[in-house]
DNA sequence: CGAAAATAATTTGCGCGCAAAGTAAATTAA
DNA sequence: TTAATTTACTTTGCGCGCAAATTATTTTCG
């Protein structure tokens, strides 16, 4: 019997990435980022040019939700959308100059969340591993 | 230096989260419920008859966000929302005989999500106890 | 080759999640 | 007692997250 709504994974775990995510948006906004948005971006910062659909296996972000996400950091001035010579479905999205240097200027961003969570980093290790299993569960198949 | 948006705990845990929700939405299909809906519709079958602030309290949900998810409950006869007669401010939510029957409709729905994970229930309890404490912190002050 | 199927990206519609502004009632304090 | 403040809830606006439908291009295969 589980009264409680926190005796649920499910639901500390969707309370958990509410809370960060809120968490995160003072910091984020002062790069005019969202947390999804600050996700695609860290993806291009390793990984540049590469189409929707390389981006959307990276990210975890379906295309549906990355074409708006995508426009808006075009809008920004911080990525470029061009149609494939090779293959005219598919868009090559990279970065511009302002959106490799966003990379510098937000780079000590994560550490410093990280340090709002209280938590220890072998803690947050043991975080990490079992929601990626999670995630890689969930999702297989 | 985290080249892998995988090394970051806040994108493990945001993409497990999604995928969770993801993968409930089939299941709570069946009982005409979103996953928040579902939520507040938990948090009634143990405490009935609250404000919607106690509602906001207990479900970890703003009240701006909860304001429509009940009245959604409302309109498809779960629960009724009247003025409290002690303090107009306040309204009063009630289960239907509907919403409490719902109760134990739903009952197996969260074991059969668990299984879905393929994780030991030992695991889904760390990752449980991981999950509050980061809410805990990232909440508190 | 040409029709059918597959693929890439966009659009639409809906329900959050939440900050901020607005409304109305109750409490506090002058 | 009444003006100012606080509290409870609602509304507005915006950006997801995603299923489903749509458009355009490429690939497959008859």
């Amino acid at each position: 019997m589980t009264q409680n709504l926190s005796d649920n994974v499910c639901f500390t775990l969707y309370s958990a990435t509410n809370a960060l995510i809120r968490a995160f948006r003072p910091l984020l906004e002062a790069y005019d980022l969202t947390y999804p948005q600050y996700i695609v971006m860290h993806s291009l910062w390793y990984r540049n040019q590469v189409s929707l659909k390389e981006l959307s296996f990276d990210t975890h972000l379906d295309s549906g939700t990355l074409t708006p996400i995508v426009k808006r950091l075009e809008a920004k001035g911080l990525l470029t959308r061009q149609v494939s010579s090779e293959d005219e479905r598919k868009k090559v999205i990279s970065l511009t100059e302002q959106g490799i240097q966003l990379k510098t200027d937000a780079e000590e961003l994560t550490a410093k969340l990280m340090a709002r969570s209280n938590m220890s980093l072998d803690r947050l290790e043991e975080l990490r591993v079992l929601t990626l299993e999670l995630h890689t569960e969930l999702t297989k198949s």
